[in-house]
Formats: structure tokens, C-alpha cells, sequence
DNA sequence: TCTGGGGTCCTAGGACCC
DNA sequence: TCTGGGGTCCTAGGACCC
């Protein structure tokens, strides 16, 4: 007989807070946010802040009373923390299974098929990373990964199963049972319109979605929604990829912390987006054959104040030298820029992504002026790798950013820059 | 005063071709 | 004058995820 597939879906409890509290204990047991760029809004809250009634995704303003009230630590992200230990996460997941898809900065699926003890191969998992790594993860083990989803979001909010809940292990009544029990935007892949749309026709519970009528719920809403019931009957249809595919775009853009009027500060803006998107696109070994540049007013604006554009360019030959989508890009935004607006936010994409040994030259391309432009890329890459990022930089970014984002309760880089290391004092 | 950023996939609709 | 319909490709926009 074939083994049945199994999948485990290992996800990080509170990611960014817990890593905020490997640095600063101080914060265990206290209420504790993050924030988004721009200190904007919630993006991680810990269990205390979850119970003070901190909801995901509230912007920061809406929620200075309860701060007060509940004494809750704001925090501002950290990215280069939270990638780091997300790193050491995922290399010590690699040694619990034969496949690993790592799918976001704190989960992954582990490929679980022939594991004869899926509950005790999923607690000494959260052993171990507690142990090595000291951050707390959930396990959900099931037969398909909407299920393991599904099984991991128990795992999270049971107090009973110890962090780790298999579906695969229920029987078919307990199974319809939690299926009754949770509503259907807790399936993965349904969000908050189609929920909407779900029970404006009578589909409330994950049960009645699993038990609707496939061909009919196709006709009515898509293929993916018709794939989704079908990964909850147990039928699997997502496989594992252990390769993440390449990037199809390659996207910068901020919030300002002012609002910008000039065109002058905005060139400077969108030519500091690209040099960060271009140096993402040398890193995956991509060309760019395209791009584009939107500029915003805050959505949030009177209709009259409200402008939102985008251009987009095709480049003659496919590039990633800064110097040359830098100046594209700043071209595209004299295209858009209207003077009189206020605005809140600008940014970047590369699109049209080739392989850059896939490369060919045009007629009027000489193989010279290709490698001259290689030298100076590397030669800034390099430069700035090792001494810093922003020590080598193109004088269209310019220097006083007068737009920058707000980072008012950053916590430093403990395990990503030198100068920010913690030190350890002896008692 | 103050509302994130970076991705993917799917669909609808227009252009174009035969 | 009469002026189809199917296929394909591309793009913009929407929905979703974390």
C-alpha cells in the first residue's frame, strides 16, 4: 500500500515579538506590539497585547488609550533581527525531514509522509527550537497543507494539545466536528470578500464549505476555491516546493514620514527605491526588461486631493545597472509628477525578469560597455556589503531625506550589525 | 497630526489575428 | 451593403497571503 501523504506546518507564535524578547527579557509577560513601517500600524502583538484588545493591522493612533491604559511596549520593526533568527529557524527545521518549504519569514511545511508518530516527531520539533533558538512555534500535521494550516491554527488556540495538533489522528466525526466549530475564513485562501461572498449564500462554517457542491461552487466563485474544498476533503493538491521558483518582480516603495510636495524630493525618493530594488535584482542574478513608477496621494484624502499614477517603461535592453533604471525611472516619474499634491507615498517595480545568463546582446550593445557596467555594479555591491549599506550610493539618491520614514522605538541590530552587538555583563 | 511592504495568482476585457 | 466567432496574448486590477 502507498504511504499517505502527510504535511506539517511549523509557524512561529507572535514571530516579530518573540524576537524582539530574545534581546530584552524585560518584555516577557508584558504587553508588546510591533510595528509597521512608518511606526504606521500593528504588524505582530503579543498574548497580552492580544488580550488587552490590540486587534492585527489597527493603526497606531487609533490605539493611544488602550497603550496608556494597558502600559503596552510599542516597538518599531526590526527586519534585519527577524530575518536573521528566521534563518537559524528554518536551518534547524531542515534536519526534521527530508523536504522543507520554507513559505514566509516564520513558517514552513516539512514533508511528514511516513513519519510513524507525527504527534511526538511535532513536539520534539518545538523542543528544539525553543531550545536552540528560544522562540515558540505550533505544529499542525494533516493530509493535505490547507489542512495543516488549518491544523496549526488549533494548535495555536487549544490549550489541551500542547502546540501541536494532528488532523490526520481525528476520527471522520471529531473531524466534521472542528470543521462545525470554525468559521470559514479560517481556511487558508479565504479572505475577508470571499467570506462575504460565502455567506451571502448560506456557507458559514468550514463544515458547510467542505460539504458545498464542488462543480457548483467552481461556476460560482474560481478554481482556486473549487481547489481549496478539495485540499479540506483530504484530497491533496498543493505539492511540496523545496525550490522557491525566481522572483517574478522585484518591488520597493515606502511611506514618507512627511508629505512631499517637490518634484526634487521625489526623484530623490524613487532613484533610492530603485538603487534598493536593483541591488535585490544583482542578488537573484535577473535582469529587468521593464519597469515601473507610481507615486500616491494618502488614500485616506478628500476625493479632491486624492492623485494616483503609474508609469511604465520598457527598457531597449534588459538591465540591472542601477545607473541606467535609475535614470529610467526618474524619466517615467516627470511623466506623472502633477505639482499641487500632497504626497504620501512612492515606489518602484521591476518586471519582465530574465536570467542573466540568458543575456543577449543587441546590435547596438557592445559586450564593452556591458562589462564596464558590471565592474561599477560590483564594485558598489561589494563596497557597500562590506562596509556598510549607503556608503557607495548614486548622487540622484541624494542626501538629506527629508522623507524618510518614521523608526521612532527601533530596538537595535543585536545579531546583524557590528556595532550594535549586545554585550554581556559578568555579576 | 497619525492607516506597511512585498509578493503571487486569477480574471476580465481589449487588441489582434485568421 | 453585408461585418462572425474563436483563440491567444497582454495588461490592469482585485483578492489573497504573511
Amino acid at each position: 500500500m502507498a504511504e499517505a501523504e502527510r504535511f506539517a506546518l511549523i509557524d512561529c507564535n507572535n514571530f516579530y515579538v518573540s524576537c524582539e524578547r530574545l534581546f530584552n527579557p524585560k518584555l516577557e509577560g508584558r504587553p508588546v506590539v510591533v510595528l509597521s513601517n512608518n511606526d504606521g500600524c500593528v504588524v505582530s502583538r503579543s498574548s497580552e497585547a492580544k488580550e488587552a484588545g490590540v486587534k492585527m493591522g489597527v493603526p497606531l493612533f487609533k490605539i493611544t488609550d488602550l497603550i496608556k491604559q494597558h502600559g503596552i511596549v510599542t516597538l518599531s520593526s526590526n527586519y534585519a533581527l527577524y530575518g536573521d533568527i528566521s534563518e537559524r529557524i528554518m536551518s534547524i527545521l531542515r534536519n526534521f525531514s527530508p523536504s522543507q518549504e520554507i513559505y514566509s519569514i516564520d513558517e514552513c511545511f516539512l514533508d511528514f509522509s511516513g513519519i510513524a508518530d507525527g504527534l511526538a516527531h511535532g513536539r520534539l520539533i518545538r523542543q528544539t527550537i525553543k531550545q536552540q533558538a528560544g522562540v515558540p512555534v505550533c505544529v499542525g500535521i494533516a493530509s493535505t497543507k490547507t489542512l495543516a494550516k488549518l491544523a496549526n491554527g488549533t494548535a495555536k488556540k487549544s490549550t489541551e494539545c500542547g502546540g501541536v495538533f494532528d488532523i490526520s489522528a481525528l476520527t471522520d466525526r471529531q473531524r466534521l466536528e472542528l470543521f462545525a466549530a470554525a468559521p470559514v475564513g479560517d481556511v487558508w485562501g479565504i479572505g475577508r470578500k470571499l467570506v462575504e461572498r460565502l455567506e451571502a449564500i448560506g456557507v458559514h462554517t468550514v463544515k458547510e464549505f467542505h460539504d458545498s457542491d464542488l462543480d457548483k461552487m467552481k461556476e460560482l466563485f474560481s478554481v482556486v476555491v473549487e481547489r481549496t474544498i478539495r485540499e479540506l476533503r483530504g484530497q491533496s493538491c498543493l505539492a511540496m516546493t523545496e525550490i522557491a521558483p525566481v522572483r517574478k518582480q522585484i518591488l520597493s516603495s515606502r511611506s514618507f514620514g512627511t508629505y512631499v510636495y517637490e518634484l526634487g524630493d521625489l526623484e530623490q525618493a524613487v532613484a533610492t527605491y530603485m538603487a534598493t530594488a536593483a541591488l535585490k535584482l544583482r542578488a537573484d542574478e535577473s535582469l529587468a526588461g521593464a519597469l515601473q513608477v507610481f507615486i500616491k496621494t494618502n488614500r485616506y484624502a478628500a476625493p479632491e486631493d486624492l492623485y494616483s499614477q503609474t508609469a511604465t517603461v520598457t527598457l531597449k535592453n534588459p538591465t540591472d545597472d542601477s545607473i541606467q533604471l535609475v535614470k529610467a525611472a526618474i524619466s517615467a516619474l516627470r511623466q506623472i509628477y502633477k505639482k499641487g499634491y500632497a504626497y504620501q507615498k512612492a515606489g518602484v517595480c521591476l518586471l519582465d525578469l530574465s536570467s542573466i545568463n540568458e543575456r543577449q546582446l543587441s546590435l547596438f550593445q557592445s559586450e564593452a560597455s556591458v562589462s564596464r557596467s558590471e565592474k561599477i555594479m560590483k564594485l558598489m555591491d561589494a563596497t557597500n556589503s562590506t562596509m556598510g549599506r549607503g556608503t557607495l550610493y548614486l548622487a540622484a539618491e541624494g542626501q538629506n531625506h527629508r522623507w524618510q520614514i518614521k523608526s521612532n522605538f527601533k530596538s537595535p541590530e543585536y545579531t546583524t550589525s557590528w556595532k550594535e552587538l549586545p554585550i554581556a555583563h559578568a555579576k
